[in-house]
DNA sequence: ATTAATATGTCAATAAAACTGACATAACGG
DNA sequence: CCGTTATGTCAGTTTTATTGACATATTAAT
């Protein structure tokens, strides 16, 4: 008797420590993983914003304004003043489109993919190593969950990612 | 040959691509997760910093100012600022330490666990439901990823989680 | 051809949240 | 009693984002 009523709570505060732990784990984690980008960044006088920019450029060549704001999800005031200082500053370059010439379509210049690759550095040798320590298996499981928290907007992000190279990222 | 040269490259290249795919995931993952939360808020006219400070004081009865600080990893100004608020308007009370009365350790009320439940209700449901759709195998492993990514400082919150409750969490 | 809508940019004012530096008080430990 | 520690506060500044208003160029639709 006594013991089904705590079959019957435990696993009622476990399911509630668990959730908690998960997000402190998330809270440190993503803290741990910007902490050392945000040193280099300091020594240019960028902020977080500018990574942002830089790394989505860079994944996205020539994506436009407009789907890059939809990404980071700021004000164009925002980006503007981020964006601009990476223009005069030659890490990104504005084309006008082709189709449509009202766009500006951007990339990353060499100088650009060089401070991406500075950047995210220490990012991809956290993940790398937080990956090889956990297994396939586990990393699988981490991508599971971690896309199982996006909303719908961000989900659609990932769900092209069997598409052949070309193809994907082309999203609103 | 040229099949010998494509599992050269190939692995290179989807490693690589899986790293960014980690690092994006985990952006949007924060940011949706962070995005409810931050619209109850603004109701209260409160900011993110409120939230963390109700969640760790919740978390961490009893807490002194610098340990929080510690968690927080912001300066003392920025926390009297928010933690002044929150104690003003009734959600954290502030008790003279009993060994060293220069301490202030932290409670937080009955309101502030109200507000703590209510801001993490959405969050709660974030990671329950994507606990749930993940399975469980798949929260092993994004708990041992998560883990795996942390400083060795923050790691060690997570190290004494086996220890029976009352003694967990008393970490510097 | 004219016009409405779109993509982008910019000026200005403001707000939020952090920071640094300096200093003050109280309590602890020796 | 004295040096250190825990906490708090005043003042000034910086960073980053916001809102609102408006301008330009281009496309698309009638």
């Amino acid at each position: 008797m006594a013991d089904i009523s705590t079959r019957k709570v435990n696993p009622l505060f476990l399911r509630e420590e668990e959730l908690r732990q998960g997000m402190e784990l998330l809270f440190y984690a993503y803290r741990d993983f910007t902490a050392e980008a945000d040193l280099i960044l300091e020594q240019y006088n960028f902020g977080r914003a500018h990574h942002r920019v830089i790394h989505f450029v860079s994944r996205n060549p020539g994506i436009n304004v407009s789907d890059l704001l939809g990404i980071l999800q700021i004000t164009k005031q925002s980006l503007s003043r981020v964006l601009g200082q990476l223009v005069r500053e030659g890490f990104i370059e504005q084309k006008t489109g082709v189709q449509d010439r009202r766009q500006r379509l951007l990339t990353v210049t060499e100088k650009g993919e060089e401070l991406e690759r500075k950047l995210s550095e220490n990012q991809r040798v956290l993940i790398a190593n937080a990956y090889r320590e956990a297994g396939a298996e586990a990393v699988e499981g981490f991508r599971k969950v971690l896309l199982g928290m996006l909303g719908p907007n961000d989900r659609a992000r990932f769900e092209d990612e069997l598409l052949p190279n070309g193809l994907r990222r082309r999203m609103g």
